[in-house]
DNA sequence: TTGGAGTTTTGATGTTTGTCAAAAATTATC
DNA sequence: GATAATTTTTGACAAACATCAAAACTCCAA
């Protein structure tokens, strides 16, 4: 029933059997239909969701647009980071774009899990670092390569992102306005 | 004698007298002078350090130019994480822009600690949420604002960093160039 | 199947930033 | 303290990208 969170879990870490019966107890699923919001800008977050199926946007406002820079899709743990770390309000809006499937966990019962099992402290410990490098390439591209390059490249490693989300919002991922995406397309 | 590294990691979580003593014995002191690499492009990095004094940028070479893109002072634990924690060839230098006091644990080291105390597994998870949330804050900025914007910021917020950088390296780091940098500071 | 909302493309024009070159200022070295 | 090396600034022009407006395309619901 949760196999695909036990499993994506299991890339990060072995556990053994009793942490996996423990994890049982620990998520819920839940269902939401498309453009629900996860989280509200100025909430504070107190869940990590596990995206077993669906896609979301993280967006916050500027100036009156909407700006996403980041998605979400299928067994990615999505929150906003730095709400559900700080326990500050959130800064950013999650939107799901699909209808979605969703495994969630509070931040207090993670934080039980964390303080009584170390095999879920390394887990986490682990997925961090993976999470950390993958932000760390997103920010070396965001920063460093023009609009193309940025475009190509989501081409190449992520054709499923062009899939299912609007130009529109692509286009804010990348840092550029959708004309010029529009663009940039025409002629590659 | 390494106080401020004991000091820094409190701040991550508390740890205790023995954990402490454990510490002092993998840590070692190391002082190099300015324009020394402590990470080379191409070679595995095996060490993680804490910066107590000094400064250093993270550079790479792109089409013959040095892209400089982030920078490690004082209290910050610096490495190429990438590298690191895949233990894979970074794509970065490491180069010290000050002599510097750093003090050094090794992959093999902090495993062994990693695997045999909880108290050091849940500080490094710690610092990792810490610097996980740093690094989102600076992908929005480098992704999202103007570079007018991105070095009001930068002078609000770091101005020890443009005191003690030379400019090239600071435009190199807001994804400018030098010239264009230069005409923003004459205009503020 | 058709009207309309939403999305994508195209056109014209302006702003921001990059590049190349040279001058000015600063810093290092003898 | 003079000279060389490096860094920063300035100028002229080119390229990339944004903005505004309108046209073309998609897609779904009546």
């Amino acid at each position: 029933m949760m196999q695909q969170l036990l499993q994506q879990i299991k890339q990060f870490s072995t556990i053994s059997k009793e942490t996996e019966e423990l994890l049982h107890t620990c998520f819920e699923q839940v269902v939401y239909p498309k453009n629900q919001l996860l989280v509200t800008e100025g909430t504070v977050c107190r869940h990590l969701y596990f995206m077993e199926k669906g896609a979301l946007r993280g967006y916050y406002n500027l100036d009156g647009k909407e700006i996403t820079h980041w998605f979400g899709f299928e067994n990615d743990f999505v929150t906003s980071f730095h709400s559900f770390i700080t326990q500050e309000p959130a800064v950013e809006n999650l939107q799901l774009i699909e209808g979605s499937v969703l495994w969630s966990i509070s931040k207090d019962t993670l934080n039980a899990l964390l303080n009584t099992n170390p095999e879920i402290e390394r887990t986490v410990r682990i997925a961090y670092e993976k999470y950390y490098i993958r932000l760390e390439e997103r920010y070396v591209n965001a920063q460093f390569k023009t609009a193309a390059e940025r475009y190509e490249q989501l081409l190449n490693e992520s054709p499923h992102i062009l899939e299912r989300v609007s130009l529109g919002q692509i286009a804010s991922y990348l840092g550029i306005s959708q004309e010029t995406l529009s663009r940039i397309r025409s002629r590659i």
